[in-house]
DNA sequence: AGACTTATGCTAAATCTGAGTATAAGTCAC
DNA sequence: GTGACTTATACTCAGATTTAGCATAAGTCT
């Protein structure tokens, strides 16, 4: 059987946790060289410009039960992290995504998985590092105001993909996609439509990876004609990103997962806080103390937070029993006021 | 290299058509060998039981550039169906979830997809066959009333496994996955949770797939100690039906998909006969049109259709333009009234 | 003490939803 | 052709939910 017609699997983890505010993913920095570490301890190709990827492995089929446990198993070598919530996002298999490939390796599947946790739990000695997950995809933090990348480098950028399209009809299909993925010419603003506009961008050359993988070699998205948009990570691992982020802003609406991301008990702006962090925008306190308290989410403990400035606050915890009362126990997000 | 440690990935679609207000999928009825045919064109085992299967085949790394066209091109063999709209939803990774594995085979892995299309885009000479996709999750069918199935044989067989639980913790960890997933004790029925529903069936082991996967050999099902609930497929296949369904109720409030399933134009009562038979619930005929037509969603044609029986009714068509106008345009369901 | 910060209670207006009434415009049996 | 029946469509109304504020409570900081 030839190298060609084999196939390697490798699991990639978007472990996410919310601190100061802030959503912050697991990155390692490393060579981009392949998925694959070979079975037989060949060496790998010498690695190209560093650059930010998710942890990752291969699957093992030998010795992994479950492509699960074999996350859990590449997350805890590689970081020291016991995960706890776990979903699979999506598989990716398009040909070419992993530069060995191209050089007459094995095919290549990664499966993408979101990881929800607190940074406490982060082990040390390893190098594994948290960065915001804003720093990959600047456009989609709205909490101060609608993000000035958007007009001052996205939207001419994108005006000029528009522009050379092949014809008319080719341009409005383009104009069309635009404007429903970045809420321009009249549309609102979606929040969800993360992936979607990360592909767009990709399809449009804006995003470094884009041109490395159109054959450029070495390239780390520095020299592109425009300033580079967002930081770059290493084989498709941003489009997994924005896979999580579009899959974890909708859940938050029908399933009590931001729980995963707070202490055991915390107070509602605390947990206001993290809704916003992941949603990217702002929410109104009184409504949103009304949705959680109401809607059955949290129950308060009666002991009171050493406030940080101010009236102390109720700490509440997480209403196991809203499941069986509700079938969609979540935080509905406002649409984004336009601006 | 050896065969354990190789992998082998299937594709596997539930392709979908609501025709007569009956959502029905394509089916082959097959025997249970490896989804794998073998690239050297040794013999296959000996099929046995035939059982309904999804259209699948394998992921040929050397010639499909991506999953989709792979997927695209093993369906038009199998079926003679060029497919539509294809969405993929889950990957299947479980060890011997084939039964070839446990013989000593490679790893297989299960990438399922979702395509929605007519029936009568189907070509004659093809052994595929439609069927309800509710004789395979009979439970789900709410649209005449509660099944009976749910009282009858599910609830009391339920109530047996939880008695049969190791200790009263176990018990009661099963009773709250079983009132949540099957709106009893209390709790809605929430017609969302439908894969829920199946795995927790499988994993007490009520359907005929649980059985045969632990060893029992041959077995089809009929022979279990309650009488059989739904009718079962090979494979994981039930699994990946009930993650379609899942998957395309959640989406239906929030997609324009349902249009996917209807001719160019229709009118509202067809229109709701397809929102109603993919939901599995009746649905108000006054606020449905209003749903739909102030939404945005639909706008008419200012033709007639010829009344299969009534006043004529307006023939409708999708309106693209909702797209740019409304973040989420679709039919959000009501929470079913408590029976 | 006074400014400032955060928490929490409450309300008015707009919108959305669920359910029903009423009327229009066809078909079908006879 | 008339009356029963079927389906389509318009309109109403009450209640729930959502959005956006105002107002007050209870701390910290200078």
């Amino acid at each position: 059987m030839s190298e060609s017609s084999q196939i390697f699997v490798g699991l990639n983890a978007v472990i996410l946790a919310v601190t100061d505010e802030e959503p912050r993913i697991l990155t390692l920095r490393r060579g981009e060289h392949s998925v694959v570490v070979p079975a037989d301890g060949s060496a790998e190709p010498p690695p190209a410009e560093l650059m930010d990827g998710l942890p990752f492995g291969p699957l093992d089929p030998a010795r992994d039960r479950t492509l699960e446990l074999a996350l859990r198993a590449w997350v805890r070598e590689q970081t020291g992290i016991e995960v706890g919530y776990v979903e699979q996002l999506y598989t990716y298999g398009d040909r070419n995504r992993d530069p060995l490939e191209r050089q007459g390796g094995p095919r290549i599947l990664s499966i993408g998985y979101l990881s929800l946790c607190r940074e406490d739990v982060v082990m040390g000695a390893t190098q594994a590092r948290w960065r915001p997950w804003y720093d990959y995809l600047p456009w989609e933090d709205w909490r101060d105001g609608r993000p000035q990348i958007l007009d001052k480098q996205l939207e001419p950028a994108l005006k000029a993909w528009i522009d050379v399209a092949e014809d008319r009809r080719a341009a409005q299909l383009r104009r069309d996609r635009v404007d429903i993925a970045f809420g321009l010419g009249g549309a609102p603003w979606d929040g969800y439509r993360v992936l979607d506009r990360y592909e767009l961008l990709y399809e449009a050359g804006l995003v470094g990876e884009a041109m490395r993988d159109r054959g450029a070699p070495e390239a780390t998205g520095e020299e592109l004609p425009t300033r580079r948009l967002g930081r770059p990570m290493c084989f498709d691992h941003r489009r997994i990103l924005a896979t999580a982020v579009s899959r974890l802003r909708g859940k938050i609406k029908y399933r009590p997962v931001v729980f995963e991301l707070l202490p055991p008990t915390f107070t509602l702006l605390q947990l206001q806080r993290v809704v916003e962090a992941l949603a990217g925008q702002r929410l109104h306190k009184q409504n949103f103390r009304r949705l959680v308290e109401k809607g059955g989410l949290v129950e308060g403990t009666g002991k009171l937070s050493a406030g940080t400035g101010g009236r102390p606050a109720e700490l509440f915890r997480f209403r196991h029993g809203v499941l069986r009362e509700r079938p969609t126990p979540g935080v509905g997000l406002p649409s984004l006021p336009e601006h």
